[in-house]
RNA sequence: GCGAAAGUGGCGGAACUGGCAGACGCGCCGGACUUAGGAUCCGGUAGCCGAAAGGCUAUGGGGGUUCGACUCCCCCCUUUCGCACCA
């Protein structure tokens, strides 16, 4: 017998497809199209097989598309610029371009070898002057409509990383990537208004079904959106007013003092005008300096001084307290708050410490109290009045208010995207023209990582002349958050070498929305957030026709080892490559499609995969074995013969696995159970053919043959049917026993097979029989049995007769094709 | 604390709209073929009682709805994830 040999069968196959451009594609309207993506990677250096286990999701599911008749678009990239590429260039003294491009080169090996089938003439690497060309050119579109701004602002600095991070980079209050305690600094920033869309982006979660409710929920947290109002309160003594936001204006009547950030631009206001200005602002220093984490979360314990100074309650026509409190942030709402201690549970907290009054405006049936013209009224109903009580009087309107904050996009580090602005001192900020783009990246030996940016220290680079005024200029020095190239570069994978746009749009309009989209669900806001803001801006400027940049999106779950999740530094990472050695990238495909479902986190299993290249094994003797008999032309269609009982039996199994098999894979994405369908069709095959000894034994000999054409014609059809839906799985192998079949133009141009409903019917039906609950037995009945007939057997069933002898039958239920439940007394 | 998801054999996991719980695989046990086998093929494998036929108990625990519940409802427990002073 031929012997199976992954390796060999592998390298021929992986050779075909690139010789024939095989997965290569561009724009056909007369065909379906589906955009599959896998979250493009970033070139760590090896990929471990809790990397791969993604791409290879996709895979089955580009290929399945293929075979289905799509024009389908599978690119894959490289998010090329980041911070380890600079770390790694620091510590060996390499450059960060060399290093990434050789951590591309391996793993781009690792892909290949696996077989993954993508459309390599649309690779690219963010880092690429060709790409990040167009993140200077976007940038500089959306600085002339405002959508780029800079200012001077708090950020978030990791001190590890030395570079500042957006909000969505905090985790836990340390660093996304290292996990370092995050400080605060304040400095000048350019920031993308994503808060402009932050409405559309909420409501936009709502078309988006197909995602994970946990995504969705995430992101809808994330925003982060309150309704309530903004109102102002006079301030005693002086002319103007001190504005807050609430979502409790119903609660009004019971605000007792009123509370400041440490950061509201009054408190130094304040300080000034007190008695001891130095004393004050130590004070409010003490807190400004907190841990912010601690600030946030609540582990610090609320404090607060007294200003001295009063507001005025217009509503109670009451002076109260104005106070400073390290629990109010800067940054959310209007920076200060009303204190409405018996309301509010943080309130109350710091009213009780420090003795303030406590009043209540609603009793325990939500009703008002206390509270004016408006007591009596239910919570809800006194809401509406306060609100447009305050807005006849001048003092406040009802508001909306997001967590979302602008996105900080400045990064003081070397390996990104130059900011294109000149700051000249003649006309002050100017973008860079876009026929002097792309701003490329110096070549530079030392990156001092010391939190001033890199390009700072190159004079040629930032020195230049204003395309304005042709006086001097310099350039901005800081590079872009990595973040800004992974928000777009599914469109550019539409028209990847497009020298004059990112892409032209009607590519991007036939190809777009990626239909299938799977990634890590680390990037739930992250990536996924900034990619749906990105969409919108390019629908915007007239780019794309597209509200939302991906259909669907699955999140793959994480293969652990050792009960935790790989990585290098645990050293517990597998490597495809070791895996592939052993038993061949379809074997480590099909196990890792087969352990579960694509969402959960697997713990991997080295007898697992064993028993999947047992599977394979079987599956290559089976085919190997009937290859000759049913192999080649001039065998009749089954349906067109008159079969016997085995042959109607396999031929049913083979067209009900062919209709599950599709479900599971196109639209549930159930790859494991579609795999044990595929498995129960190999062992329904064995069975059939141990049956009537049909197979060609180890050693060419005969055992017997198949001597009714019709065997052989319902044999080919199971063994073919098989062999095409484990081809997305297994590609290499199956396409090496298609050709073994005697078939040429491969599997795609053979496509998926289709289901006969008339053949997966059955002649009869076991139908099982419950009496009062309890499984008694079971009928065999032909398909076509009526009801009555049904009940009649079901009842005259011995053991069913067993369980209502003697007593009296009060209902029967016959569930067409499912059961019978018989109901006695 | 708030929110979401999930708890099924020794293990990974099935069960599509309320209808035979444990598909498929791993592991284990047995058989066949073998000089041998950690190869291959076949069979068995939730627990308890029983020689068997069969019966009883089982989907985290407790209630409920229903002829019928892993599936729906209520309470509780556990785990995982997310958010965490957002006024």
């Amino acid at each position: 017998m031929a012997e199976y040999n992954p390796q060999t069968i592998e390298k021929k196959w992986q050779d075909t497809w690139t010789r024939t451009r095989a997965f290569e594609v561009t724009e056909d309207p007369s065909r379906p199209k589906f955009y599959c993506l896998e979250m493009f990677a970033y070139p760590s250096g090896h990929a471990h097989v809790g990397h791969v286990r993604n791409y290879m999701i996709g895979d089955v599911m580009a290929r399945l598309k293929r075979m289905r008749g799509f024009n389908v678009l599978h690119p894959f990239g490289w998010d090329a610029f980041g911070l380890p590429a600079e770390n790694a260039a620091i510590k060996h003294g390499t450059h960060p371009e060399t290093w990434t491009l050789e951590n591309i080169a391996h793993m781009k090996g690792q892909l290949q070898r696996l077989g993954i089938s993508y459309a390599w003439e649309r690779e690219f690497a963010t880092c690429e002057p060709e790409y990040y060309r167009w993140n200077q050119w976007l940038f500089t579109r959306m600085f002339e409509k405002g959508l780029a701004y800079k200012r001077r602002s708090t950020v978030n600095w990791c001190e590890s990383c030395q570079t500042v991070l957006a909000n969505e980079q905090v985790v836990d209050g340390g660093c996304w990537r290292c996990g370092t305690p995050v400080t605060q600094r304040d400095l000048e920033q350019w920031f993308l208004r994503i808060t402009e869309y932050a409405d559309e982006l909420l409501k936009g979660t709502d078309a988006l079904g197909t995602w994970p409710e946990k995504v969705l929920t995430m992101q809808r947290n994330w925003i982060g959106r309150s309704e309530g109002a903004r109102v102002k309160f006079p301030i005693a003594g002086a002319d103007d007013q001190i504005e807050v936001f609430t979502t409790r204006i119903d609660t009004i009547y019971g605000a007792t003092f009123m509370t400041l950030a440490p950061e509201h631009p009054l408190v130094e206001r304040f300080a000034a005008e007190s008695p001891d200005p130095a004393a004050f602002r130590a004070k409010a220093q003490k807190f400004r300096s907190q841990d912010r984490t601690g600030r946030m979360t609540g582990d610090v314990e609320k404090e607060g001084f007294d200003t001295g100074r009063r507001v005025i309650n217009s509503f109670t026509n009451e002076e109260i307290p104005i106070w400073v409190a390290n629990f109010v942030l800067g940054e959310y709402g209007t920076g200060a708050v009303m204190g409405v201690p018996a309301h509010d549970e943080r309130d109350r907290e710091f009213a009780t410490k420090y003795g303030l009054p406590i009043r209540v405006v609603v009793n325990d049936a939500d009703v008002l109290v206390e509270s004016g013209e408006f007591s009596g009224l239910p919570a809800a109903e006194g809401m509406a009045r306060i609100t447009a009580a305050a807005e006849s009087r001048g003092i406040g309107q009802g508001a909306v208010q997001y967590r979302l904050k602008d996105w900080g996009i400045s990064r003081q580090r070397y390996w990104g995207t130059p900011i294109p602005i000149l700051y000249c001192e003649k006309d002050g900020m100017v973008p860079v023209p876009d026929d002097q783009l792309p701003v490329t990246l110096p070549k530079m030996d030392v990156f001092s990582g010391r939190g001033d940016s890199p390009l700072a220290s190159v004079a040629k680079f930032v020195n230049v002349k204003c395309p304005r005024c042709g006086g001097p200029a310099k350039r901005e020095t800081d590079t872009m958050d990595t973040f800004v190239d992974s928000s777009w570069y599914f469109y550019r994978f539409c028209d990847p070498h497009n020298d004059r746009l990112p892409f032209d749009r009607a590519k991007v309009d036939y190809w777009g929305p990626v239909d299938f989209y799977s990634g890590g669900v680390e990037h739930a806001i992250l990536h996924l957030i900034y990619s749906r803001f990105f969409a919108k801006i390019f629908r915007d400027l007239g780019l794309s026709g597209h509200d939302e940049p991906f259909a669907r999106l699955l999140t793959q779950g994480m293969v652990l080892k050792g009960g935790a999740v790989m990585s290098k530094s645990r050293g517990n990472v597998v490597d495809p490559d070791d895996m592939i050695e052993k038993y061949g990238a379809d074997a480590l495909r099909l196990y890792v499609m087969f352990v579960a479902p694509p969402e959960k986190e697997v713990e991997w299993s080295d007898a697992g995969l064993d028993g999947s290249f047992r599977f394979l094994l079987r599956v290559w003797r089976l085919v190997w074995r009937l290859a000759e008999t049913i192999g080649g032309e001039g065998i009749p269609a089954p349906g067109t013969l008159t079969l016997n009982d085995a042959e109607r039996a396999l031929r049913r199994k083979t067209h009900e696995t062919i209709r599950r098999v599709t479900l599971d894979l196109d639209p549930r994405v159930h790859l494991n159970t579609a795999v044990s369908g595929l498995m129960e069709l190999v062992n329904e095959l064995y069975t059939f053919c141990q049956g009537i000894r049909c197979f060609r034994g180890e050693d060419n000999d005969d055992v017997g043959a198949m001597d009714r054409i019709e065997t052989i014609a319902v044999a080919k059809e199971a063994v073919e049917a098989l062999v095409l839906m484990l081809s997305p799985f297994a590609p290499h192998m199956m396409e090496e026993l298609w050709e073994m079949l005697d078939h040429s133009g491969g599997v795609v141009a053979a496509g998926w097979p289709a289901f006969d409903p008339e053949a997966a019917k059955a002649d009869e039906v076991v139908i099982p029989v419950q009496v009062n609950g309890k499984l008694r037995g079971r009928v065999t009945l032909p398909a076509a049995a009526t009801e009555a007939e049904i009940e009649k057997a079901a009842l005259a069933e011995p053991q069913v007769q067993a369980h209502t002898a003697g007593k009296t039958v009060v209902k029967v239920i016959v569930a067409k094709g499912k059961l019978v439940s018989v109901v006695v007394k």
